[in-house]
DNA sequence: CAAATATATAAGCATATGCTTATATATTTG
DNA sequence: CAAATATATAAGCATATGCTTATATATTTG
């Protein structure tokens, strides 16, 4: 089961602005990295690291697809994921701002 | 409501290993800081800087009682927290060596 | 009111964190 | 395979964090 250390790790990962951003936005759709920097506008590494982050913790998995990298939610580990994924706000609107710049790496 | 950087504050104050201590020994019963200073062995302003940082977020309130400051739970603002506070262990017994050592302040 | 007890605040320090730029690695495509 | 593109890693820096000791404030009690 999940131990002290991992709890106050996870919850450690979670505050985070940019994270929970990141978060909210995977609560829409997979995302690669140069999609997350194009919407955040941080650097590419600072994007990384947060995905490592977020990976070490649990709380996404990757995907690699040709040069790309995509990421998506994976909060199976922690039974309050879902309760704090549904306080977060809605980002539907970002992804559209990406789709109309063409920026968008896969075609839905 | 919950905005973005409130979620944030409060799961980073959550992402500490003594403050998600003091938050189970409080799902047992309210306590006051020379109590916690015991149980947790680091000093008494320690405690009362985790105290004040809860308070901050919301997680705790205070209740003076004579010299004594009582803490309790107060997750009321966050939907997630009561699944939080379920995933942390039990502290019966760490509650129990207080009394046996005569250092519970009020007598329940 | 003075002494005892409990708590809060201030200042300082070692370590952690989030970003940046520079560079390495991985994959595709002509 | 070389160039282009995407991502990861390394190093450095400014700021945040958790602790400590010293001290201030609050409350009770003789």
């Amino acid at each position: 089961m999940l131990n002290w250390e991992q709890l106050a790790e996870c919850l450690k990962i979670l505050g985070d602005k940019t994270r929970l951003h990141i978060l909210s936005l995977l609560k829409e759709d997979e995302l690669c990295v140069c999609e997350l920097v194009e919407i955040l506008q941080i650097s590419q590494p600072a994007v990384s690291q947060h995905m490592r982050k977020l990976k070490t913790a649990k709380l996404v998995k990757e995907r690699r697809n040709g040069q790309w990298v995509f990421y998506s939610l994976d909060g199976s580990n922690y039974p309050f994921f879902e309760s704090i994924l549904e306080t977060l706000p809605d980002m539907q609107k970002e992804i559209e701002e990406l789709k109309k710049k063409g920026l968008r790496v896969l075609c839905n």
